[in-house]
DNA sequence: CGGATTTTGTTACGGCGTTCACAAGCTCGT
DNA sequence: ACGAGCTTGTGAACGCCGTAACAAAATCCG
């Protein structure tokens, strides 16, 4: 039960889960679907917690989010405690998706193991650039821009990613939102701004690897200066 | 020293900068060379802090993480703080990468354009097919991974990217360590395990969709059922 | 049947990150 | 020269997340 602090009053109603959670489930759920499929019946949260890499209080405390469906001095029940994870974070159903810039990236999205792995279907390709349009990548033919409202009907699309150049970023997202969208995935490094409702995760591939450069840096300079750890 | 924890370091000597600032550094800068190219010589917190979409307090305590380089009552000089944002997270120097796997995404990779924009060069592509190896992507020739010791030795390469099938991660990562790489990063879906003093990020791109997706879902539950908590 | 054992669900706590609010300090107009 | 108006830098409060410790519950075994 959510007796937790949170007035749940003034904005959105209750929070649900916690994002850090959120993020965690797919993977809880991975590695759960791994055990199924070697037949495992019951699993303790030690023994996923060890699997996965997480502290297992820590996976306690994110399943406790969905309720209470282990059993003290047993377990987890395997089975359901998949379909209750893809029941919260929506994997019960397949979420199509369209891509918007078909390039290097686009492409490799477009074919990527860990979507279809995780329930999610590439429905759809778009690109700027007419000369592409009908081309057939990874078994779907793009499609142009001023086709995207269909496509997002048809297929019943909620989530577009863009994977177009900085520059055209901004005109992709717009171009999804008329089309219907509301929740965007943004892999070009250039923020995109969208109207209220409409969700929007960035990714910069390239600022992970700029933390990485930071703390490579700090090694060598520290070690220049004074001889530490 | 501290009882608990890790005490980092030990020092205030040392100068170490808390992550999450870390992470939106490259984001400031990447801002300020927007405004410097436009010829715009000094801008303030709020200014700055509205183009890349943060709070102006929160910029103004990440910066001062740097020293105190801005001038009350006027704001900060861009070209100085440029300079400074870019010494700080190493990108004064170039930063020279090898990818491991080039499939669709270690060629989208090889070309972002996010990563020349900020000092990182892909110094070289290396392959476990033996069929591919001398195809030139993005310019580059694919070698094979017995090469990876000349290669990192040769262009003083500190940083591996991993972007494997999964089931290849590991020993892609392995191949690195063996190599003498110091900091990885993985884009294949699957944890990998490292020596100590190697660092490791993970970078899984479904997640980002399973979030979106997540909260997809709750928006279409909520109004159907309405009302209670 | 009752206690030992196992494992969950929860609570308490410490740390980190974010936001607010305000003093300190700089510039400009008069 | 001096006050008015900005803007930075920072101390304090707040909320979120992760960890440890513990009570509740279910099974097993004598």
């Amino acid at each position: 039960m959510t007796i937790l602090g949170t007035p749940s009053f003034g904005d959105d109603a209750d929070r649900g889960i916690p994002d850090a959670t959120v993020a965690r489930l797919p993977v809880y759920l991975r590695a759960l679907n791994g055990l199924r499929d070697r037949g495992v019946v019951t699993c303790s949260s030690n023994e996923l917690a060890e699997l996965v890499g997480v502290n297992p209080a820590k996976l306690r405390k994110d399943l406790s989010h969905l309720g209470s469906y282990g059993t003290r001095g047993v377990g987890y029940e395997v089975e359901f405690l998949c379909h209750q994870i893809a029941r919260e974070i929506g994997q019960t159903q397949d979420w199509n998706v369209v891509i918007v810039g078909v390039g290097h990236l686009g492409t490799a999205l477009s074919s990527y193991q860990g979507f279809s792995s995780r329930g999610i279907r590439v429905a759809a390709l778009v690109d700027a650039d007419p000369a592409r349009i009908g081309e057939v990548v990874s078994g779907i033919a793009i499609s142009a821009v001023a086709d995207l409202p269909a496509l997002v009907a048809e297929h019943d699309v909620a989530i577009g990613v863009v994977a177009t150049p900085g520059e055209a970023a901004q005109t992709a997202a717009d171009s999804l939102v008329d089309a219907g969208i509301t929740s965007i995935l943004n892999f070009a490094p250039a923020l995109v701004t969208v109207p209220d409702g409409v969700q929007v995760r960035q990714v910069d591939l390239s600022i992970e690897l700029q933390i990485l450069a930071y703390h490579e840096q700090r090694k060598t300079t520290h070690s220049a200066a004074e001889g530490v750890i």
